[in-house]
DNA sequence: ATTATCTATAGATCTATAGATAATGC
DNA sequence: ATTATCTATAGATCTATAGATAATGC
């Protein structure tokens, strides 16, 4: 809060912008018109080129946002834990969750499928640093990461897909479901992938 | 061939629309003006009407082609098999086979994200038939098919985002390792599972 | 004679900006 | 005095169709 009050009104209206462009990214609604999406945002048409130069501009910006985000929540709430077994089954845990509970943020991702795996930040980069640290420490014994990193946010995405599709479905249980076969896939002894992939897990409210 | 020249003339111009439209999607051009469609097609803006009512109908078209052709690739090349571990390993090692040779029809699938798993038809479909097969066989012992579809679907999509993003990558390689993982995740003891993704191939070129 | 296709375009829609207004800094 | 925002709109772009032309059926 350096910043003087001008500068933080100009911060309120591209943030008004970034969250209806999520919610027009999480509905489908690529091609909605600009003066939709300002209309949505409670922001004159105008102002929009003050922040974007196009509207692919901005859905980019919502896109990485929405990443950062929730990428950011993850770190806090593994932030305890020593086993990377552990941080991992954690994290893909309460990302399964999330589908749910933060169906536009889901949704954002689904629409945007796999392009953000690529991208140095969120989601991606970090379950990369959680696998191999747990190679290091030897609870992982899986010939290739990247590969892993490869059926782990397939899976996390494909599992968003089918939560959506199937509101009756138990969210919680498909989820530990597959962080246990996750986990034995790894290399982690069958019990212990149990295990692991049903201890309690913190709120993701906070 | 039952029909007469007019109708087919007419399903030519259709499958000129249609192949077109497969093309812009691989390339994610979801948002080019019908005319440019049709000039890459070949056949004249008015006719485009004839056949589609818009362009998401014409996209929609072109997606379930595209998954109907190479479903019925995957059915004529494991035919013959007897054991459905062999039958799920060798369609999945075709499919990741597929996106380096068949790239329009690769990113036409993952531009489309997982719209498709949930359509009765396509690849999921067909996946999902042969892991309830190999459960009745006792080749596998996963806990809920549906989820092990769900791993398997996500997986073979992010491998193929993967595949696109580094050119340099050994696609064979790399999807036999995913092959042989999700065996073993599904029950298949590990040799074993070694040993079926690393089977021969038949060719995808017929 | 019938059907599909083509060319040309009216009207609808969208983008990007000009110029006016409002808020803040100093 | 400066900066951000707003309203209004010119011009560009796109969709959908009308009417003309070409191909096929009988």
């Amino acid at each position: 809060m350096t910043e003087n009050r001008l500068e933080r009104r100009k911060a309120r209206t591209r943030a008004a912008l970034v969250r209806a462009a999520q919610e027009f990214i999480a509905n489908g609604r690529l091609n909605a018109p600009i003066l939709e999406i300002t209309q949505s945002a409670d922001v004159g048409m105008g102002s929009f080129y003050n922040h974007f130069e196009s509207k692919e501009d901005l859905f980019q910006a919502a896109l990485e946002n929405a990443l950062d985000t929730f990428g950011q929540v993850l770190d806090d709430l593994t932030g305890g834990i020593d086993d990377p077994a552990h941080v991992f089954a954690q994290s893909f845990r309460l990302t399964g969750r999330m589908h749910r509970r933060l169906p536009e943020l889901s949704k954002v991702l689904l629409h945007n499928g796999f392009e953000f795996t690529k991208s140095g930040r969120g989601l991606a980069h970090r379950a990369r640093r959680d696998i191999d640290a747990a190679l290091a420490a030897g609870r992982f014994t899986v010939a290739d990461p990247e590969l892993a990193l490869v059926i782990a946010a397939g899976s996390v995405l494909a599992l968003g897909q089918l939560l959506h599709a199937e509101p009756e479905r138990d969210d919680a249980a498909a989820t530990d479901q597959i962080a246990e076969d996750l986990l034995r896939m790894l290399g982690v002894p069958a019990d212990e992938a149990r295990e692991i992939s049903r201890r309690p897990l913190p709120d993701l409210d906070a």
